[in-house]
DNA sequence: TATGGATTGGAATTATTATTTCATATTCCC
DNA sequence: GGGAATATGAAATAATAATTCCAATCCATA
């Protein structure tokens, strides 16, 4: 009486994820060979993507029928439609990371409409992300952490460009319970803010050349109250490295006369949520 | 004498980037169809390494012939064999990205130290760039560009985790000459300042799930006072969807527990230097 | 251990697809 | 402008690959 088969209204997957999650969830059920073939399917993606029934058969160790009965089974209608999905899936995969990257550059510079100003953006973004992975320093982060952990308060400044961040740190440091203090301009009282904060605080201070000449004057005038600073900053050259305990540098691609601000953010949430660890790694031990 | 032929010495390119470099070499010297099956070949490498010779030729515009002579004349023994490389391409430059974030995010998830918070962050951001850069709809930007650069006024609307976003609009437009007002919630006067935007001016606002419910009100507020509204959210059910003339859908990978900006950073200041650039068109034609 | 149903292997068949061929058109050189 | 060499189009052919079919095997159940 009951009639399975194509014409029930299972859903065929379409995509790439549906389909794996599909073959994941149905892999108890699976008869022995064709759980042969979606395991292979599965490790070996790029394999169904090109080959022919016969070879990708021959891989797994089946017959070429028994792919086909394995696409049957997942609802398409043979192998060649189960096969279009992996082939989408390597389609939509863009270009490699370099590839990537060029193809975006490309088209920022070539490109007429706004979209290029679009890429131009992501362009910077990335490459400043991929730079940041490569260069940035164990050692410091670790340090860096060390030190703001340790801090009562933490008090957040920078200015301009860097602004943004200094919120966002405010605003995830707030979130983690952590006791901060961003120092503003608007009311005009950052020299009276600044004077309360004492040894026993830490400073994370963020600045690019052109180095905002105020955020430089309360790092110095902080650091000679002997608070010590975490400093992110583009150059050793910077005026802000001299002032710091730990410093960091950030080389920000720029597109259009604006730096990307993605490699900064980055490494502000790691020091946020790693200062937020430390803290309940230390209460830990304190107890227990 | 002179015997041509497949015996000769040149060699048969086996890699992409060496197809490419020869392609373009000869482009000169190839024959009318020849050379338009090459400059597709270039352009859509990936319907060449997918497609059929019958359906590569209909796009292409030329016979299937004429495919197999352009493989033959780069010293492939045929179609197929051609295929071959571009086939390849695709295989090795996907598991060089995929690879690439898989070991980031490995390292994030393996990784005991410090340094696996931050390799969490980077990679997330890498996710969030490569997700826009692939959803992003260019109408919609050009759409965003052209109501924003109309309006007199563009006021800024974003609070807790959307604010850095919106302080670097803000410090953006500033710098483009772009009069701007940051909606801020510091001194409580919001509902002051939005009782003086009028449908000449124009928004920016930005909301995340969870809404921030003062954001929401805001931006119906001004949405009833007939002032368009640009949102930049991350679903189509988000309330700030119902209210805005173009809205754009960012979704943010996330890392214990904060998501990433670095994808609604770029899109903002895609927005922000198009406008300006939008702004010194408009100039130009006004006085020419 | 017999029996029915499901599963599998392997060859036959059908379909699709690459390649070849040949007639026609175009180009280039004398 | 005429003729050879080259290039192109279209259909025929060859090759390759997907699918189907049926007999053999396996497995659970009575």
């Amino acid at each position: 009486m009951s009639l399975d088969g194509p014409t029930m209204d299972e859903r065929i997957p379409r995509d790439f994820e549906t389909l794996r999650a599909t073959i994941l969830d149905r892999r108890e059920s699976l008869p022995k060979r064709i759980a042969q073939i979606a395991a292979y399917a599965l490790d070996n993606p790029d394999d169904i993507a090109f080959g022919t029934a016969a070879s990708i058969a021959a891989s797994a160790g089946v017959q070429p029928s028994t792919l086909i009965r394995f696409a049957q089974q997942l609802g398409f209608d043979g192998f060649t439609s189960l096969q279009q999905v992996f082939r989408e899936r390597l389609r939509e995969r863009n270009s490699s990371y370099d590839e990537r990257l060029q193809a975006l550059r490309a088209k920022a510079e070539g490109g007429a409409g706004h979209r290029a100003i679009f890429d131009g953006f992501v362009a910077a973004a990335s490459t400043s992300l991929d730079d940041i992975s490569r260069t940035l320093d164990d050692a410091h982060l670790e340090d860096a952490i060390s030190l703001l952990a340790k801090a009562q308060t933490i008090y957040v400044l920078a200015k301009r460009r860097s602004y943004p961040v200094a919120t966002y740190i405010a605003y995830a440091l707030g979130k983690l319970k952590i006791r901060n203090q961003l120092i503003e301009s608007a009311a005009g009282l950052n020299a009276e803010m600044i004077a309360f904060a004492t040894p026993a605080d830490a400073v994370i201070a963020i600045s690019f050349s052109p180095y905002a000449p105020a955020t430089i004057e309360e790092a110095r005038t902080i650091s000679e109250q002997g608070v010590p600073i975490v400093a992110i900053t583009d150059s050793s050259f910077s005026p802000l490295a001299q002032f710091a305990r730990v410093w960091f540098e950030v080389a920000e691609a720029d597109f259009a006369g604006f730096r990307s601000l993605s490699a900064t953010m980055a490494l502000a949430m790691a020091l946020t949520v790693g200062v937020g660890e430390k803290r309940r790694d230390m209460g830990r031990k304190r107890k227990g």
